[in-house]
DNA sequence: TTTTCATATGCATATATGTTCATATGTTAA
DNA sequence: TTAACATATGAACATATATGCATATGAAAA
């Protein structure tokens, strides 16, 4: 029986009801896993780099080589991985590739997050 | 002069005009730091599902290694990393520790990508 | 077709980081 | 004070991953 394992504290604690609340709540392990891809790919310094470059314009390749000051290896390895997660789309014009972000999802969070450590700095 | 620096592509790109716009609207590199590293607590599953648990409630760590089937030591250590980024704040009742979110900034960021994986799903 | 150029990719390496074990800290009860 | 308990922390190990080099691919120009 559930009741009878032995819990690294007493008997206030866990607290069941609550535990069972939040259970209820909860995205499933898919979705948990989903969503830390996503901020994986936000929390490399180059990656977020990339893709502040293209919250409001396309890009090509070279121009955030040149911008970013960055390996022509690096952008193209880092926006392979962006690729993969569907959050940047990408257009051929002759030899160029220009890339800009898939949704505004994105853009949001991105904004809000600034937002987060602009506040923090104010204080 | 800067002029003559040999860039990887030629004169049609990179495409100045637009680097410079970018860069005017760019994040510090300061910045840029401080939002991957809040990002890069994102986007661990133990983090996130810590998090996401007490998204509206506070819980001490043995309901959250009870809720989560996870390790004392994990938790604390994963949460010790949430307390240095401050996302998150404890208080002390006895013996036990119970931690919430810090501000609401957490709740709406989580709350967006999760929103964004969902419309995924729907796809 | 051959060359040139923009981008992509495989591989190797250095570095970062999550987990566990053992133990320390700090609080409450005896 | 001592014992019991909740939480924190240091160290070690295993794993993940960002970067750069070399090279491949694919498009345009010669």
């Amino acid at each position: 029986m559930d009741n009878e394992k032995e819990y690294i504290c007493g008997e206030k604690c866990p607290h069941y009801k609550k535990i069972n609340e939040v259970k209820l709540t909860e995205p499933t392990d898919k979705q948990i896993e989903k969503i830390s891809d996503m901020f994986k790919l936000f929390s490399d310094n180059t990656r977020l780099r990339i893709i502040c470059s293209i919250l409001n314009t396309e890009l090509c390749v070279c121009d955030l080589c040149e911008l970013l000051n960055l390996n022509q290896s690096t952008v193209s390895h880092q926006l392979q991985l962006l690729r993969n997660a569907k959050l940047v789309k990408y257009r051929r014009e002759g030899k160029q590739i220009y890339y800009s972000l898939q949704d505004e999802h994105i853009e949001k969070i991105i904004s809000l997050s600034l937002e987060h450590i602009l506040e923090e700095e104010g204080k």
